[in-house]
DNA sequence: GAGTGTGAACGTCTTCACAGCA
DNA sequence: TGCTGTGAAGACGTTCACACTC
């Protein structure tokens, strides 16, 4: 009741288990895109010293139900107190086994633009178990640049870079024009997980994993609702100063 | 069978139709969500001279089924033609109309970091329909500083802004801690409408649509795949350089 | 013949309601 | 008493199958 609206992330389109795999002990997909968002709450309440938390207040936090939190975390198991909640330090322990997050994933950024420069830097990048193991870029010019520690290499280097360290995610923040041909660089190379923030939709053959990250969907979906909102009912005159 | 696999974005959190306000005619949330890729993939086609497309061949550039290329299009009204498909220019102009981009609606960007440059400088952002009416920032150092052709207003003149241009949407590109403040700032000069890009959870009133775009979340989901993969068959040995 | 438009079947996700336990 | 864990019900989304039209 209180923090009322969406906290809309973006959608899952494709068939997601089609390229994935066979379903196996099963954690449904929608589940899934939540335990990260769980995980970000119980690191926040682990930091001002909280050491059990309950559905309710977990729902509160990322915005749904009590009943859906409580139905997501059974997925992982019992592993809540009947009549307490859940231990923080416990569940962040299982989401995070759950999410795979102990293997300490290594990823391989290419594109070191305005966009890659900003997620080099990014700090959520590297804080949780990721670490990047390479900035890779086309332009001979921008080679050689160094970022939050690590010296810009040219593309050409990718096969190389997959071999030495075991990189399993590929991140792609090119140009649209180079993100297929990048991502095809990418496949062949090995990498089976990708994350496209180029605005065009990737070509892979199965069993290769994309997500894409996608400014001008999100925005045209938030033009939705607002459009929505003003023709329906016409609720505020035009631009009416709310409360506060 | 080509292009097989996965083209996630991101995951639905929220009652998405909660905050925002009754359904009416009721385009469904999950059509909603596709439009803007449907509306990229004909741009894209208007631009190779394509004039008609059929069902198939958009399910196959956005990695779907025919039937749901067709189910989606059919909420916006009939306008395919049996035994040919759908007049590319049409479409366009019937998903722009349907997703409010005749508008013109216009953003307000605040927090002018690394990841703000790189949207600044983003041409998708000002490309399709949605102009920049102002960057804010709330360090000194940063004001000043042109972008885009735009310069860095400080942050305390957001309502200033607001007030001249018809603001409709804000985007937040702050750093986490500084999210919340500048969230409810937004709120109270009267945007309805936010996208953050900070990686916390925004707490805010009814009515008011906020979708969050978040790394962490998308590299913590490709990892819960690429551990599964691993773990359920081990198709590969380890690093194994997969054909070409 | 080719491809749209759509009811009906199917599967998935969410919500409810309550039994069970600390 | 308070809160978890979970079957069952319900809402939502996808896929199928086919009538209909160009």
């Amino acid at each position: 009741m209180t923090g009322g609206a969406v906290t809309g992330g973006a959608v899952t389109e494709g068939t997601v288990t089609e390229g994935t795999g066979r379903r196996r002990a099963g954690v449904p997909e929608a589940t899934v895109a939540r335990l990260p968002v769980y995980l970000r709450a119980l690191h926040a309440l682990a930091e001002t010293g909280q050491t059990t938390v309950s559905s309710g207040e977990l729902a509160r936090l990322v915005g749904g139900g009590p009943a859906k939190v409580r139905k997501d975390l059974s997925h992982l198991g019992s592993y809540g107190t009947r009549g307490v909640g859940y231990e923080v330090e416990e569940l962040v322990l299982h989401i995070s086994r759950e999410l795979g997050l102990s293997k300490g994933w290594s990823v391989v950024l290419i594109g070191i633009g305005n966009l890659g420069h900003a997620l080099a830097g990014y700090g959520g990048f590297t804080s949780r178990g990721f670490s990047i193991a390479a900035l890779l870029d086309a332009d001979p010019r921008r080679v050689g640049e160094v970022i939050a520690g690590l010296r810009v290499r040219p593309v050409t280097e990718l096969d190389a870079v997959v071999a030495e360290t075991g990189v399993s995610i590929g991140v792609i923040a090119t140009p649209a024009d180079a993100a297929q041909e990048v991502c095809e660089h990418l496949v062949a190379a090995g990498i089976t997980s990708i994350l496209n923030f180029a605005p065009v939709l990737l070509q892979v053959p199965d069993g290769v994993d994309v997500r894409r990250v996608d400014l001008a969907v999100e925005l045209q979906i938030l033009s939705f609702h607002q459009s929505r909102r003003a023709g329906v009912t016409e609720p505020e005159p035009s631009l009416a100063g709310v409360p506060a």
